[in-house]
DNA sequence: TTTATATATAGGAATATCCATATATGTGTT
DNA sequence: AACACATATATGGATATTCCTATATATAAA
């Protein structure tokens, strides 16, 4: 109520259009569903999600250059975990919105 | 807790991504922070955003075709409205991470 | 140092998106 | 009917996205 949407700025919503983009794709929400339950390292997301380790690395890297993932070296593996507790809330929302859908 | 994102299944996902990718655009984000303030036209959306009348409407008739939008006939003219109430919940969530961002 | 493992990066083809211009359709008015 | 107004649709060029294949880099192990 206290901040209208119409009226954000324009340099923030680059910022939510880049982000929202980030989430338009389904192999990049099913990481962000993964990385939910907990850090992991590129080899354990890709033996989850079953496609190339360079594709893995792709999403992963584009979504942590955008603040969404963040990610931590434990010697050789890359431990990436979420960091934009925003981006989370959003995907709360979208639990709901399965939770509550019709079937039809 | 009762629903685990990454356990929603595959068309559920594909409906999700579709929609952020609509989500994903500067021009699409304002329309619906304008018609977050009641139904309109299309040329009253027009005249607030200055962008071509053709645009308006492509960008209008995606975010139809994908459940986002509605709209009903007054004569000639189109009055479209939010129709997704979990877009809303959406940009509420923006909304609130807008209020709450350090001006960094 | 050599080899293996884990991850990142480069380059390119296929595809999708976006906007602009032009045109079509539908509705109201005279 | 003729015209104006409101909106939608078609087409195409520019640009962006996605994935693939290969290769590069970094760390660990032998």
């Amino acid at each position: 109520m206290s901040v209208e949407f119409k009226n954000i700025d324009k340099d923030f919503l680059e910022k939510i259009s880049d982000k929202f983009r980030l989430l338009s794709h389904q192999l990049r929400l099913r990481i962000l569903g993964i990385l939910e339950e907990g850090p992991l390292a590129v080899s354990e997301i890709q033996k989850e999600l079953e496609i190339p380790q360079a594709v893995v690395s792709q999403h992963l890297i584009a979504m942590k250059n955008h603040g969404i993932l963040g990610y931590d070296r434990q010697g050789s593996r890359h431990i990436y975990y979420i960091k934009d507790m925003n981006v989370c809330g959003i995907l709360r929302c979208v639990e709901k919105a399965h939770a509550a859908r019709e079937t039809k």
